[in-house]
RNA sequence: GGAGAGGUUCCCGAGUGGCUAAAGGGGACGGGCUGUAAACCCGUUGGCUCUGCCUACGGAGGUUCGAAUCCUCCCCUCUCCA
């Protein structure tokens, strides 16, 4: 076990702010002297089985304080999954039946174990107590907070102000959240900044109910691929893991020079050290910013899909972009042809390169389309029934192949 | 139950009788350049083989030569009061 200093520099790196730093270190001492693992807790939502690389920003942090020899908890928050959705914006999404909650149970089991190591991780569910309760413990348990501090909440806060509303069951989610940490009588608790009040709120509870309070480690939410808005599948700008690796490196590379440093320090492995060094190589000159990247996609595909495919993913990244050729697997469409000659633009449109012929010819007359690697320049072309190799933009294929069909005609 | 605000093209959001397939922004896509699907610049962004036709501004009707814009009814969302 690495002493106590050392694991905190470890669980520093990288999170926007740890609550309090001299009690965590005060636990590590504690752990470190009677060798005992500190409990460390992190909750999850039940509705979103489908983990981006967000999501492993915080999975990462877990993984860090496995490697340190602590216990890490993988709480499955099921029971606020089904009541509802705590968060004002978003509608109330309809409750998730026992069924649905495992199943997703299993699928982030699947995918969490791509970061976590299995033997080490305890997963709970919060229905396993909060069912067991009864009305008069939950009542005694609302007791311990009051509406004012509710409102310190900055959301809660605004929408007071702001007369918007805020429905009783928002309170709930905080003190369900803190109970939990009551319950699992956890050390630390691992979250995002956003979930900062909720885990205050946890610290908070486990002193009423005379327990040490849980120190916090938030960790920042990680930007999506617009390099503005918080990673979510929703917004469309997420690498999720169990993407192919082409896909995953090829988003990965696209991200701007500022946010991959971003992605290097959140995801990365390296030392912080060594992401000194890299920095100042891209400042004087000595490394290209462009290999930094691609030395970050490698580590990340890596992770997820190994060695072996990750180099493929790059290789062809490389082929297609650098040397300007043709992918590996170019997929095929069978086209049924209407003649012995058919014009560009439905040919296109029907074999599901655009999805009109009105984009088709736009894209011709942008010189964005080429057949067997002639760019066309005539939205009127008609093409002999045969075989093509069509190609839109940089990175879109298709063969088209003619169908057989001797049955008719 | 009462009062008010609003529903516009992928999203946000202008437009309050013709010049509107609808400003502007975002996103997306294409081109140029390059270090890459970075950055930057330019362009495209309803359908239809397209100098034109058709369909669109919550839904259904109506007024008008002409409606996203005016009228009627309906549906939906939000807020305030009770």
């Amino acid at each position: 076990m690495l002493n106590p200093e050392k694991q905190l520099e470890i669980i520093k790196r990288g999170s926007a702010e740890i609550i309090l730093e001299k009690e965590l270190l005060q636990k590590l001492e504690r752990s470190y002297k009677e060798n005992k693992p500190l409990k460390v807790k992190a909750g999850f939502d039940p509705t979103a089985p489908d983990i981006h690389i967000g999501h492993t920003v915080l999975l990462e942090k877990m993984r860090q304080f496995q490697e340190l020899g602590h216990e890490v908890i993988f709480l499955i928050g099921d029971f606020t999954g089904m009541i509802g959705d705590p968060s004002g914006k978003s509608e109330m999404r309809p409750p998730l039946t026992e069924a649905e909650v495992l199943e997703n149970a299993k699928t982030y089991k699947e995918q969490i174990f791509k970061v976590l190591s299995p033997d080490k991780t305890r997963i709970v569910f919060n229905s396993e107590w909060m069912k067991k309760m009864t009305p008069e413990e939950f009542i005694r348990l609302t007791s311990r907070y009051t509406v004012a501090r509710m409102l310190e909440r900055e959301d809660f806060k605004q929408r007071f102000l702001n007369q918007n509303p805020i429905s009783i069951h928002e309170f709930i989610y905080p003190l369900i959240q803190g109970y939990d940490s009551v319950v699992l009588q956890a050390d630390v608790e691992l979250g995002g900044t956003d979930q900062k009040f909720n885990l205050l709120v946890g610290r908070e509870l486990q002193k009423e109910y005379g327990q040490e309070p849980q120190c916090l480690v938030l960790m920042p939410l990680l930007e999506g691929l617009d390099g503005v808005k918080k990673m979510s599948k929703s917004l469309g700008n997420y690498v999720g893991i169990t993407e192919p690796p082409k896909e995953m490196f090829g988003k990965l590379m696209s991200i701007t020079d500022d946010l991959m440093f971003r992605y290097y320090e959140l995801l990365s492995r390296i030392s912080l050290d060594e992401l000194n060094a890299l920095k100042e190589g891209i400042k004087n000159g000595s490394m290209h910013p462009k290999k930094a990247k691609e030395d970050l996609a490698m580590e990340i595909v890596e992770r997820y899909w190994g060695r072996e495919e990750a180099l493929k993913a790059k290789e062809e990244f490389d082929h297609i972009f650098k040397h300007k050729g043709l992918p590996e697997e170019i997929p095929v469409f069978e086209l049924e042809w209407d003649g012995e000659e058919m014009w560009i633009g439905s040919i296109m449109k029907t074999s599901g390169l655009t999805s009109s012929t009105g984009e088709a010819m736009r894209l011709i007359k942008q010189g964005g389309v080429r057949v067997d690697d002639q760019k066309l320049s005539n939205p009127q072309t008609k093409l002999k029934k045969g075989s093509y190799l069509l190609r839109v933009g940089k990175r879109k294929f298709l063969k088209v192949v003619p169908k057989d069909n001797d049955k008719h005609n």
